[in-house]
DNA sequence: TTATGTGCAAAGCGTTTGCAGCTCC
DNA sequence: GGAGCTGCAAACGCTTTGCACATAA
């Protein structure tokens, strides 16, 4: 993890204030490499942060995720998750069902699904969703 | 589309009643190989029941569901939509952003995924999810 | 000093539940 | 006749909004 002061000129490069709730919500993320829910977030900011509201967490992640510095995932569960943005460039997930943990990889068989959705159905593709769940290597054991 | 006598013994086989209205949404989901959010299907249901309660078409689709007759995916909308079921093996879908039409395809570029996952993260795959988004034959012209 | 961020309370919205009455078998 | 469906209204849970006050720059 970075020191704190690292995420100012992020921040700023948002054209976003930093304050202190700012700073440990991205540290949070950075450090954590984990999908959270805004209320998982909010949770654990309110340990240093008594009555920080859930709203404005739901509004920061909002501005970090139009800033490109966080992404969000819907769950099958119908809640949002968040995650630290480390690639900019197309990549996929691979989340552990056990600690929630996500790690980018960026094998993909794009050309190849392209080339059988232009053969079979005609169609074009424009974008797509990948996402693969398992068992991280810790807690395959 | 099947005529309604068809969905009958499709809904005894699943343990339940074949009233009117499930007959419709069959009729509707099999027909109409799109995606649909339960007030898309309530909005149609209407045309021809006037009173036909929201809640109605939610508990229907859960059972639908749970009798592998319909599929449901999260949207990142966070709605529900639901699809008729037409494989039971696996497979993954193309689904058009213009007319929302669902269309399966079963390449799947798992085994690869597989290895890249065992090889770089020392992870184990339990599932995945692939959808592929772009326009259908007739949408793209 | 002034635009921006925040807490609180309340509203929104899609979905679910409880219950009385109705329908299918 | 009785289990299973359905409509209605109300509850639910997560997310968003409005607004007055607080804070960063």
């Amino acid at each position: 993890m970075k020191p704190s002061a690292d995420y100012q000129p992020l921040l700023k490069r948002l054209g976003l204030k930093s304050t202190p709730k700012r700073v440990a919500m991205l540290a949070m993320l950075d450090l954590e490499q984990v999908y959270l829910s805004p209320e998982d977030i909010w949770k654990r900011l309110k340990r240093r942060f008594k009555n920080i509201g859930l709203p404005t967490v739901y509004r920061n992640l909002e501005e970090l995720e139009e800033g490109g510095v966080v992404s969000k995932v819907i769950h099958p569960n119908r809640q949002l998750y968040y995650y630290y943005c480390r690639h900019s460039s197309h990549h996929h997930h691979f989340v552990c069902i056990s600690c929630n943990k996500v790690q980018d990889f960026t094998f993909c068989a794009l050309r190849e699904i392209e080339r059988e959705i232009r053969k079979k159905m005609k169609g074009k593709v424009v974008s797509h969703l990948l996402q693969v769940n398992g068992l991280c290597r810790e807690c395959a054991g």
